[in-house]
DNA sequence: CACGAGACCTGTTCGC
DNA sequence: TGCGAACAGGTCTCGT
């Protein structure tokens, strides 16, 4: 589940609370259980175990894809990758098949990890900044401005769906807000980005930017058996609605493939650029 | 520099 | 019903 709106939407639930459970915002952490040891990408597990104990939570932050946790002396970055999601629950419940990391926290609660695929990983560290270093812009941040966009796909030879899931070029983006956002602008996702115009350009950065505060406004998309709790999946344009009619112009629904990963679009509204 | 393939993993769905 | 293949919200590394 997990694209920039989806990790924004879990870090304001965790903040603020959801469902009747507290925000855990000011909650001291009393010791941690790692569960499947790859999770954590740093320190070693000792070091980890003996580290994070006692350290209160202070608040949580995103960049991009990746959730912060602010503690008193470190911060706990996490990303959720393809099956990710963050629990609260009570510190007696059973544990969940696949909890791979677990804070138990004062007030008898827990924050788990859950993660099917095991691709998410933690860090806990001093100092994050490193990890984000090499980040594109953050999309809804004010520095990011259609010039410099513009300018950005000028300097790029690359096909737009696979150079906007690129975090180095723009972060925060995956597969279903990408899709979503080339329809939106009218793109077909194997033009290439230096052969844009202006008028172009921007619409794409305002398609990209309306479609993930969409993401947002909604909670997040669940599919699958993965995440619950967010209905953008109800307001798709293209993706995953193979074959079904473009609801603009009526046209079927295409998927192919493109840099691996599936690729909706419509051929109608989203034609082949003249030179492609 | 750009691209494709393979790796990391488990669970669900689809076709025969 | 059973079973294998394809597919899934992400990212890294390696070879061409």
């Amino acid at each position: 589940m997990p694209e920039l709106p989806e990790v924004e939407t879990i870090r304001r639930r965790l903040q603020d609370g959801y469902g009747g459970k507290p925000g855990l915002v000011g909650r001291q952490i009393q010791r941690a259980e790692l569960l499947w040891a790859r999770t954590l990408a740093e320190p070693d597990p000792d070091e980890f175990h003996y580290r994070i104990q006692g350290q209160r939570i202070l608040d949580f932050d995103r960049r991009a894809k990746y959730l912060s946790i602010r503690l008193s002396d470190d911060v706990l970055v996490l990303h959720l990758r393809m099956s990710g999601d963050l629990w609260v629950e009570a510190a007696t419940d059973e544990i969940a098949p696949h909890h791979r990391l677990v804070l138990y926290l004062e007030g008898d609660m827990r924050l788990a990890f859950n993660d099917p695929r095991k691709f998410g990983r933690a860090w806990l560290l001093a100092d994050p900044a490193g990890l984000f270093t090499g980040l594109g812009p953050e999309p809804l941040s004010e520095d990011f401005e259609p010039q410099r966009f513009y300018h950005s796909l000028q300097q790029r030879r690359r096909r737009l769906k696979p150079l906007l899931l690129d975090q180095h070029f723009i972060a925060g983006l995956g597969n279903i807000y990408t899709d979503e956002a080339l329809h939106l602008a009218g793109l077909h996702p194997m033009t290439m980005a230096n052969c844009l115009n202006y008028v172009q350009a921007e619409r794409l950065w305002q398609s990209i930017r309306r479609v993930l505060q969409e993401g947002i406004r909604r909670n997040g998309a669940s599919i699958d058996w993965v995440y619950r709790g967010g209905d953008f999946q109800n307001y798709f344009q293209v993706y995953q609605r193979v074959d079904q009619p473009c609801y603009r112009c009526g046209t079927a629904i295409v998927r192919t493939v493109v840099g691996q990963r599936g690729t909706h679009f419509c051929p109608q509204c989203q034609p082949v650029e003249p030179g492609d």
